[in-house]
DNA sequence: TCTTCTCTGCCTACTAGTAGGATGATGACA
DNA sequence: TGTCATCATCCTACTAGTAGGCAGAGAAGA
């Protein structure tokens, strides 16, 4: 109904607000004057701004992972899907004016200022992403495509930690053309 | 005299605020309970935030790049001066308990909040770090201590991004411990 | 009527920042 | 040496503005 509308609404320009500025620097009032709807009345649907922040990490966990795992499932080769993976990080990248970085990314960044609960998920988008990264370069050293030096479990690390790095870096200094760069030599790490 | 200990200690203590919770959480009440002195005195010393956070970074700025030179100085291998840089950041993550990030990883996610000022200090920041990287690099390839595939350029930006991310990532989830993993990574990935 | 949603109007806590006074060290001068 | 003015530093006390959040009224559909 429209209150769904609002909810999804109020997630939608929060998720955009966090991604440019954080979570700290987002309030219920800039959410306020993006939906056009009271203060108050975001209230009534998130009641408290943790409550929004654990719904919006929840909606983008679920949202991310069934891409990555849709890119998982096709019958492709592991370069082309590490690419398509890398790919997922850049049109956040993209979708706006270049100003947005991850929402996980920032998250994390502001970790400390954060409940258990919340750390929580951070680390599971964490943990969850290097468990998909580890079965892509499973396929890849198992076929052949990828020669890398060194165990599976440390490339995916590396890699996540190299993607959300280089959005951060590359939203600074650089843009969609520095983060694509990265992404090629990464390729070109992987394959060895 | 005590006026420049005065001035040093609420460096230091903004510092540790911002490289634990990010600029936005760090407040001048913040400062003036780990200091001892009162809100208004901290507003002498630095009339703005935005005055504090500029002399922040220009001092880090100058304090990391004089340790790189240093490290590039050296007669060291190409290996050794690409370890010690890394250990650099681990240092940081190591002095508090695990949760202190980069303070320019910090800052960096939180750039759309900040001045214009303060961002081109940023990216300062990120282009001398990748210059220094570049030249580290180049020595390796000489020596032929490096064989990496693709442009210096290319893997200087993605060191940089990815010691970036590992040290965000690490803090989250898998600590020192992690970051040291990635390094190790790098190293072998950079050796080809 | 009951439920769902959004509103007005308010609260307390906290933010950065300001005005102006107290303290105390320094240095010039007689 | 004693006195006085100056200056740096830190203080108390305050401002305006904004934060998250709450109580309760009104609207509107089932």
């Amino acid at each position: 109904m429209n209150s769904i509308d609002t909810r999804t609404q109020i997630l939608d320009a929060a998720q955009d607000l966090i991604q440019r500025l954080g979570v700290n620097a987002m309030s219920y009032q800039d959410i306020s004057e993006a939906v056009g709807i009271r203060k108050a009345s975001i209230h009534y649907h998130f009641p408290t701004k943790d409550d929004l922040v654990a719904a919006l990490l929840d909606r983008y966990h679920d949202y991310f992972l069934r891409l990555v795992d849709g890119i998982i499932a096709q019958p492709d080769s592991a370069e082309i899907k590490l690419r398509r993976y890398c790919s997922l990080f850049e049109a956040t990248l993209s979708s706006g004016n270049g100003d947005k970085a991850c929402l996980y990314g920032m998250v994390g960044a502001e970790l400390a200022t954060l409940k258990h609960y919340l750390v929580d998920r951070v680390t599971a988008f964490y943990r969850d992403n290097e468990d998909r990264l580890v079965r892509i370069l499973t396929q890849g050293k198992d076929s052949g495509e990828f020669g890398f030096a060194g165990d599976i479990r440390a490339m995916a690390t590396s890699i996540f930690s190299l993607l959300e790095g280089g959005f951060l870096v590359a939203r600074a200094h650089g843009g969609a053309a520095q983060y694509r760069a990265i992404v090629e030599q990464l390729m070109r790490l992987v394959k060895g």
